[in-house]
DNA sequence: ACAATAATACCAACCAGTCGGTAGCATCAT
DNA sequence: ATGATGCTACCGACTGGTTGGTATTATTGT
């Protein structure tokens, strides 16, 4: 918290230097360019290649974190609703370029999760600590309508987390943001029915 | 197909290098001195390192094509639960060690989506035709028992993808599989509730 | 003055790709 | 048959450029 500017530009410019091109394929001098700042500077602000890794992940935790907990969505009362209301917020943030909306965890892990295990479980735990503050609202809504059900509020949180990530690969295969939300409307579609929502009619147009 | 042995060993070792280490991340001495060969003999099969990723990925879909066409639920007869297999499938081949059951598709395309649109390319379309072959009984299914259902057979199919994908993501930031079985639990669930297949008692022990 | 911060110059290791060459095998003219 | 020819598969030393990281010096804020 409250970093140093510098550091914070740099930590920036990670965030989508990554996101753009991995973790591996990222030089520092990349990140040097990128965002205004010599070999020396950045050594004087990170130990190297690794530390920088592990201090955007936490980065972009943080920014992530601080998305949602202010997103319009979090007004809403009712648990369920506002379960639902995250699914639609993570699917109206699917705009503008891949690397402005995938998560650089997920990149991350894919590359370096044998080879790096300081990064891995940096990435770990900011998608534990994502997962668990949904899996509140997962298990405020459990708890109000289906107090019975078999299935764990982490488990589906999880589940959830996964449909995003995968939503992010399918992305990127396509080149566009069009499946990856066609995906999660049927994560949407998942909990509606685990939940047992009303469904809308299905008109039939006279 | 009917590739040079040399050159299927190659790829055979690229399949398990990539996926330990990522794309940039793996040399082409790492595959050398994997596979029991020289860069001289390398460069003779292959143009380059992304030469090899591409056919490595081609690879990579014919053997998960192989897997799937000859797995034991295909004989089952009913598209719904010939369907409802194939998540079972999935679920039972998450044995061993990551490299060995994550995909490669996967990997490759978060690290190379945007500098490498021949990779990227190459990827998406081996995903697109294990996806088509998934929503042909998808479409079966739907035809047979849903059919005024409003999601599309390719949807639905490249959402099974998706928790795949991003089931692998979470297993390589846990360090072992037990998580995305879990997630795909809750995927057989959702196409459980999509086609209303009747759930098993709530058994209440006395 | 004196830390903290940033810039310059530099190095050793590494890596994709090249190049000249060899071993073995098939073809074919004589 | 046999030797000349050429082709495929393979080898391993080498190169030019890149990369993570360091050592040293300069600037800035207080």
């Amino acid at each position: 918290m409250a970093h140093h500017p510098t550091k914070t530009r740099i930590l920036d410019t990670a965030l989508h230097v990554i996101r753009s091109k991995g973790y591996t394929a990222t030089t520092i001098d990349d990140i040097c360019v990128a965002s205004g700042m010599t070999k020396g500077g950045f050594f004087h602000h990170f130990n190297g290649k690794q530390d920088l890794a592990i201090a955007a992940a936490q980065h972009f935790g943080d920014m992530a974190d601080n998305l949602v907990a202010h997103a319009p969505y979090q007004s809403i009362e009712d648990p369920l609703f506002r379960l639902l209301g995250y699914i639609d917020f993570r699917i109206s943030i699917l705009k503008g370029s891949l690397p402005q909306f995938t998560c650089l965890l997920g990149t991350m892990l894919q590359e370096v999760y044998e080879t790096h295990p300081a990064i891995r479980e940096a990435c770990n735990q900011c998608i534990n600590a994502h997962a668990s503050k949904v899996a509140s609202d997962v298990a405020l809504a459990k708890e109000y309508y289906m107090p019975q059900a078999s299935w764990s509020a982490e488990g589906l949180s999880y589940h959830i987390q996964a449909v995003l990530q995968g939503s992010f690969i399918l992305a990127k295969a396509n080149g566009g943001p069009q499946v990856a939300a066609e995906c999660l409307q049927h994560l949407r579609h998942y909990i509606e029915l685990l939940f047992e929502v009303p469904q809308p009619e299905e008109n039939e147009l006279p």
